[in-house]
RNA sequence: UGGUCUAUGGUGUAACUGGCAACACGUCUGGUUUUGGUCCAGAAGAGUCUAGGUUCGAGCCCUAGUAGACCAACCA
């Protein structure tokens, strides 16, 4: 085992208890066993790595394993996109298994079961079966055909097998317990007749066995010590077991464990939804770079290592959890960073003439290629009188934070010269169609000269329009406006659809990426990471936004049209008594965006009306370790003063007074009204 | 009106058999920087759903409550 110092998580946990109680590491084995009856998601990934993971750290085998005992679903299609997927991230599996080549010894072991009695053949109807089975509140009765003899049972499964009946005819049941508290462990099926070809076995079955009867004794054929999967399989595990007992003879006993499954805010993952996208054209297919597939991760510019990292850094646990993209996209930044080579590419141009540039002329300038990697080198890029820059890069008049090119201001264009900004030139509607600057022919990168060393604010990257390639570039936004489309009650997963999730639009780039490949990355500098995207071809190139950079500056930018004003419904707590509201709303206060604040703030004063002064008094004194319970009894305080006309007593002087000393400047403030209010 | 599981900063995960809560993301400062990126330094932010109990001591154990998830497909 290697020394890790990383805390275990508990299916770790479970690991080494086994081994501590005697279990041989060699019999350490995991597997990951997908229905191949559509695409692996982002949420799959989440179970890949932790079978897969603990492959590597354990050192065990782990085996890919289709569970295709559906062949009305499954098609070879998604066997092959699934092989494909997984190799891509990165993990390698020791046997690719497949459910159905068990089908023999699944119901050789059934026989033996009915011979015992464990099993019979009922004769009734789907909706006869599930009318008897009960609720979950009331127990089930048992069929008519349950004590049919084993003779019977027999020759009716068998002629079951040979083809004798229609579909729905004939089930085969294990015989358990109708009044069992647990749904499944009443008398569930084994197996159904389905007359329908398999991408594996062909027309060799007309009876399949079900997931229950399947999945724990594949494990056990295919020796796997460890089964993981998520928490809804919980209730299974009880039949997993009782399948188990029944076969079970010597060499590895499999266990069942459940995690809870991965959630991405504004992210679906159920197949079911993911189709309806496509079905309905809402994405370009499984693969579009939209899409939580792992096809439409790779397309997007996602790397294995990526995705890897996330998983990993997600952990595994056994509540229900949303992850927040912005986990995701931190992952594909750190690693894109160290890896993707920078260029300069202009997406919004306005055109910069820089007037004492010699007519005509152009020179090649150096470029670093990325100044994460020295082993990167250099490349050449034009530069010449007329450039293009980021019409967002110049303002004519701006503030003392605008970094950027505004009128008798200067700015570096990254690679080149100072410039500075003299005029404008506009349209009749007065939209700004040429900037007009000079430059300092000494302060070219890397000349060496002082004026070179000089320096300046900002920096932009620019292209020099003589020279750039128009490429088209295909900016994404998220696919939903909610952060959790699909955990609304009142309202369908679609309803919160984005219409702007995809923006094409044409760029510039510098020469240097004529003859760039598919699936090539780049840093597009100060704009993000893009890559190449297979619909581009050599005389029309095609790139995809796969994130953009961390940006501060449009966090504090003003008039940033991209507010995002999400409110998740969160599900409703039940009645608090108005003191534990301005506790819980305080609890919140410091954390949440400014919107959200105001939000809380009202809650508290809705709350305070509703509180005697004896009930917020003992909260100055245990709010003093926590920064949010001291702001809401502050609000609370304000609100109970102002409604009753009071004067604060000594204690609330002491509290205010206190406050004003804190070092939480939201505190401080609330605090400084009361005060000056109060005239403390 | 049943059963099972879960509850720790804004989010996700830690805390070995009980010893006053750690890490990552996010947020905010400051520094470096020819990317408002990276990097570096620092800060704020939870007393662990609630109420009891056991204990010298509880996030960990017990009881009750509350909330959420899952369970009645011839799906997996």
């Amino acid at each position: 085992m290697t020394e890790d110092k990383k805390p275990l998580n508990f299916i770790e946990h479970i690991i080494e208890e086994d081994l501590k109680n005697g279990m041989n590491a060699n019999h350490l084995r995991f597997r990951f066993p997908p229905e191949p009856n559509g695409y692996l998601h982002i949420g799959h990934t989440k179970a890949i790595g932790i079978s897969f993971g603990l492959g590597l750290k354990y050192n065990a085998p782990v085996n890919l394993r289709f569970d295709d005992t559906n062949p009305a679903k499954e098609e070879q299609e998604y066997v092959d996109a699934i092989k494909k997927d997984i190799a891509w991230l990165g993990y390698q599996w020791d046997k690719e298994c497949y459910s159905s080549d068990y089908f023999q010894q699944l119901y050789d072991w059934t026989v033996e079961l009915i011979k015992d009695g464990k099993a019979y053949v009922d004769s009734q109807s789907a909706e006869k079966i599930a009318e008897q089975k009960g609720t979950t509140t009331t127990p089930g009765v048992n069929s008519p055909y349950r004590d049919r003899s084993v003779d019977e049972n027999l020759d009716l499964f068998k002629r079951m097998k040979d083809g004798e009946f229609d579909e729905g005819a004939y089930v085969v049941r294990a015989k358990i317990d109708m009044a069992d508290p647990n749904m499944l462990m009443r008398d569930p099926l084994m197996y159904r007749i389905l007359k329908k070809s398999h991408h594996r076995t062909g027309d060799d079955w007309c009876i399949y066995p079900m997931y229950d009867w399947t999945h724990g004794e594949s494990d056990y054929i295919e020796n796997i010590s460890h089964s993981l999967c998520s928490l809804e399989f919980k209730p299974h595990r009880k039949l997993y077991d009782w399948f188990l007992d029944q076969i079970y003879s010597k060499n590895t006993r499999p266990k069942q464990r459940e995690f809870a499954r991965l959630n991405l805010s504004y992210t679906i993952m159920s197949k079911r939804k993911l189709l309806k996208l496509v079905e309905e054209s809402i994405v370009s297919g499984w693969n579009d770079p939209r899409m939580p597939t792992i096809s439409g991760l790779r397309r997007r510019g996602y790397t294995p290592a990526s995705i890897r990292k996330f998983v990993e850094t997600v952990g595994v646990a056994k509540r229900e959890n949303v992850i927040d993209v912005s986990l995701l996209e931190f992952c594909i930044r750190e690693d894109l960073n160290k890896t993707a080579p920078r260029v300069m590419a202009v997406l919004d141009p306005v055109k910069l003439i820089i007037t004492n540039y010699p007519q005509g002329e152009e020179e090649w300038l150096d470029a670093e290629n990325n100044p994460e990697d020295d082993n990167a080198g250099s490349r050449k890029v034009p530069f010449s009188g007329e450039l293009y820059i980021e019409r967002e890069d110049f303002k004519e008049a701006a503030g003392r934070k605008f970094f950027r090119l505004t009128i008798g201001k200067e700015v570096r264009l990254k690679n080149a010269y100072i410039i500075k900004g003299e005029s404008v030139v506009k349209d009749i509607d007065g939209n700004i169609t040429e900037i007009h600057c000079t430059y300092d022919p000494k302060s070219r990168s890397g000349s060496g000269t002082e004026a070179s060393k000089r320096n300046v604010k900002g920096t932009l990257h620019w292209v020099s329009i003589k020279h750039a390639i128009a490429a088209e570039v295909r900016v994404y936004d998220r696919l939903f406006n909610d952060e959790s489309p699909d955990g609304h009650k009142d309202k369908e997963f679609m309803d919160f659809v984005n219409p702007d999730s995809l923006n094409v639009i044409t760029g510039y780039i510098e020469p240097s990426l004529k003859d760039v490949k598919p699936l090539d990355q780049f840093q597009f500098q100060r704009l993000g990471y893009f890559n190449v995207d297979p619909d581009s071809v050599s005389n029309k190139l095609v790139f995809n936004k796969t994130v953009g950079l961390r940006d501060t500056w449009a966090k504090t930018k003003p008039d940033t049209g991209i507010q995002k004003v999400q409110t998740t419904t969160k599900p409703q707590q039940n009645q608090v008594p108005a003191i534990e509201e301005i506790k819980r709303a305080g609890k919140k206060y410091t954390n949440v965006p400014d919107q959200k604040r105001e939000a809380l703030k009202t809650k508290i004063k809705e709350a305070a009306k509703s509180v005697a002064i004896e009930e917020l008094e003992p909260l100055y004194a245990t709010a003093v370790k926590k920064a949010g319970t001291r702001i809401a009894t502050m609000i609370a305080l304000g609100v109970f003063l102002e409604n009753k006309n009071l004067e604060p007593n000594q204690l609330a002087k002491d509290f205010i007074t206190k406050a004003l000393e804190d070092n939480n400047d939201l505190l401080k403030h609330e605090a400084s009204i009361l005060a000056k209010k109060y005239k403390i």
